[in-house]
DNA sequence: TTTTACATTTTTGAATGCAAAATTTGCGAT
DNA sequence: ATCGCAAATTTTGCATTCAAAAATGTAAAA
């Protein structure tokens, strides 16, 4: 098996919450489920903590890495910065072509919202995200991107929406859509910060901090 | 040995370009070297090659990573952004003591400038922007632009440096410390964006592209 | 002399084995 | 019954081993 398959499959595992925040991680239970020797698994397990999804304690094996309140915002900051970064870049570079399907993304994302369907909208949201920092085409971007969003998606797609935040974010991507086909970098960039910073609010005023109630939440969820 | 060790071990090797980009990395000697085993040595090279440092092929070993010019600019970018991200944060949350180091790091690296050490101002240059961001106070923020400029540090100190280019980066610098004793979050990251578009310009002029002549020029510089 | 087929060696990727550390269990004392 | 402590078990980290793939070398044929 390949190794990078490992590591994608116990990815998944983590951020599906099959194994909550802060939970051991039973080496010889994974091996038999996936069918592999502890080596390659170790391996997966080594890349994973590098990425942060995973915490290694000498000689007391591996956990399910858990988030601090500070983890989260630090996480967040990070993401913002990108976000605006690939705005700024996705402007100089992206297509009509590109424009085009974004939009599209925004429509079907408008309709899930007055339709009310948070989950379909969140699905939506993610890919118009995704499809910016796409267009903004550096891969070593897209890849720190993926990184850090992983690390936060469990949290950012389980805190409560008021009708009030909820409009707030659909006329803000109105905002990212207008300053996308008008190709305004900086304007693009402005509003993506201000839009994650105020998903960052609602995240973190939802009182966050992982705890074991919460894991179970996230776990139904 | 801790498996961190090994991992920091092999990293310095890369850095210090006594294994080429694009050379292959013989595990048997380092194994012999290091005295482990290949089982340590392996996981180390898999957290490396997750970083960007190294390329695993399958069936064929790892090499050192070989950037193109597009990877170079790719990273530019990014650590552009994690800069730019880290001076607005750093604004908001330095003491008055680490801007007195920072201004003190900033005097001695003039000095350097001017007695033309290049080398000195070199490491000055690079201990007021790792200073910067750790002013931010963002540990995921520090650990993604360390493996940002990791991955670059190579082709960044070994360009050549013409006095205009060298005069211009001094001035910027005064501008960069300038903002910072102001707390202008918005102008430092202005700043740091124009002072590291122009490092990229003269990087990649200077015609990058790791070749196996560059490679013996990195490894006596 | 060059090229191609084949055998040998080397190297890689993964499983297993082993010693050290940590956790759990069991037993006796209070 | 509870606490303390030592023995047994489990788990971890690394070394070794093994099978498969790739690289290398050799010899015969064109």
């Amino acid at each position: 098996m390949l190794h990078e398959e490992v590591v994608g499959r116990i990815r998944a595992i983590l951020l599906d919450g099959e194994i909550p925040p802060g939970a051991r991680i039973p080496e010889r239970e994974l091996c038999e489920r996936l069918e592999i020797s502890r080596t390659p698994l170790r391996e997966a397990l080594k890349v994973l903590a590098a990425e942060g999804l995973v915490q290694l304690l000498p000689h007391r094996g591996s956990r399910a890495a858990k988030l601090t309140d500070k983890d989260m915002r630090d996480l967040f900051e990070v993401c913002q910065g990108l976000e605006a970064l690939a705005g700024e870049l996705a402007c100089e570079r992206i297509s009509d072509a590109e424009i085009g399907a974004i939009a599209a993304a925004h429509d079907e994302m408008v309709r899930h919202y007055r339709e009310g369907d948070l989950i379909q909208y969140y699905r939506g949201n993610r890919a118009i995200h995704e499809a910016i920092v796409a267009a903004a085409d550096n891969p070593v971007l897209a890849g720190l991107y993926a990184s850090v969003t992983a690390r936060i998606r469990r949290a950012r797609y389980v805190t409560p929406m008021t009708p009030q935040r909820w409009a707030l974010a659909v006329k803000e991507h109105e905002a990212i859509l207008n300053a996308l086909q008008r190709r305004d970098g900086a304007g693009l960039s402005h509003i993506l910060r201000a839009h994650l910073r105020h998903k960052r609010e609602e995240v973190l005023q939802a009182g966050f901090a992982e705890t074991e109630a919460n894991d179970l939440g996230l776990r139904i969820a």
